[in-house]
DNA sequence: TTTTTTATGATAGCTTTACTATCATTTTAA
DNA sequence: TTAAAATGATAGTAAAGCTATCATAAAAAA
């Protein structure tokens, strides 16, 4: 018996729902894998298509666009990050101690892994940082905020935002503190791969510590 | 008798210096009134060359492509911060001042202007915000890095690292928090503007005090 | 001033991307 | 076993992202 993990993401985001075909969840397994190797820009449905041994045609009568499965994507990996969260704090009862869970459980999510077989949470984690942010800085973002495409990294940045309040409820900007870490993990963890002086921390290989301890030491540090 | 602004900025990034000619200066102030329009995805030469009465082709003789036309405004913006930076910290000794006055100068540099009679600052700042960080995100970044063409955001870096080692020698973080203070601002005006619940921030207009509060506070913590 | 170099414009064309449409065939469900 | 739905095969279109060539205009050198 395998555990079926099955997400219920924004009904606007695919044409249908690739978590139920064969068809669908080879786009998003290989979909993962060549947007990790070619980079969003040079990634295409044909070249998709033709890795899957499909047809352009026929991964339009999923997704309209690639900016639309990038969405997808990038919700499917939000939702992973909850999940997780949700499982790694059930039985903590301690804001602190619920914190530095959820840093731990982001940090790490691409290791953490019970894991869905046609997702790579590892190289879908390595999109996230490098292409996540194009999800929502287009001049589409307000139309497609109001269809609710952001909706699972805001109700993750809620449930982080709750938490820091409960650590401590005169912290003025609780939620820019959630998605500060959020986003200060995935772009140092950029940095430090790429372009090394633009942060003080290091990876090595896969090894994201020095992340982890960064993030606990500023929210620690600004709630305290 | 006008002042003449003119930054050295990486010869790599153009065909032909665009500073040094009537062309090159209509392409620099009119790409920059187009991509706030349409958006960097949209924006093309030939839009571009429509809109300031010239071809494609003479475009594509300063700038091989739109991608480094953007690095290109991108390190303009950068080193406009760093010029204003130094201005406005020239008399100031106390380096908790210091690194206000800095927040200070990036957050309002839109309207800190003596300004450049082509660019407009300010819409070059909403540039920076929206599309900024689709300068480094790319498969090319390393190749990219290792021809100098983000060294204007990393000399940048480097100084407001050095102003917090000054005031806090101890603090293990010194290029983090400084990357950090200028993704969060242009974040979390994005954030304010487009999708306020990841935020607890607002921007009315183009008011952007409460950034500069949030940045202040933040700083002011981590360092205490 | 005349000549020569350099910059720009006009035009054409080529490849790739981003789609849409149609019809045949296979797979699934009634 | 038959109807319906999903996929494949193929073709075609418009725009994006270039490159090349030649004519002309402007600037610099002679």
């Amino acid at each position: 018996m395998s555990i079926q993990i099955r997400f219920s993401l924004n009904e606007g985001l695919y044409l249908k729902n690739p978590q139920d075909s064969k068809l669908g969840k080879n786009i998003i397994q290989h979909s993962i894998l060549l947007i990790d190797e070619c980079g969003f820009e040079s990634f295409t449905f044909k070249k998709l298509a033709e890795r899957i041994g499909s047809t352009e045609a026929s991964i339009y009568r999923y997704f309209e666009n690639k900016h639309l499965l990038l969405i997808f994507l990038v919700n499917w990996y939000w939702e992973w990050v909850s999940y997780l969260i949700q499982i790694n704090t059930m039985n903590v009862s301690d804001a602190k101690v619920k914190l530095k869970t959820i840093i731990h459980s982001f940090v790490f999510a691409s290791k953490d892994n019970p894991g869905v077989e046609y997702v790579n949470e590892s190289k879908l984690h390595n999109i996230v940082i490098s292409e996540g942010v194009k999800a929502y800085l287009t001049k589409d973002v307000d139309k497609e905020n109001s269809k609710g495409f952001f909706k699972s990294y805001k109700n993750l940045a809620t449930t982080v935002s709750n938490v820091i309040s409960e650590i401590n409820p005169q912290f003025k900007y609780p939620y820019a503190l959630a998605t500060n870490l959020f986003e200060m993990s995935n772009n140092h963890i950029y940095f430090a791969k790429h372009l090394p002086r633009l942060t003080d921390i290091s990876v090595n290989g896969n090894n994201v510590d020095e992340v982890e301890t960064m993030l606990n030491y500023f929210a620690d540090k600004l709630l305290s």
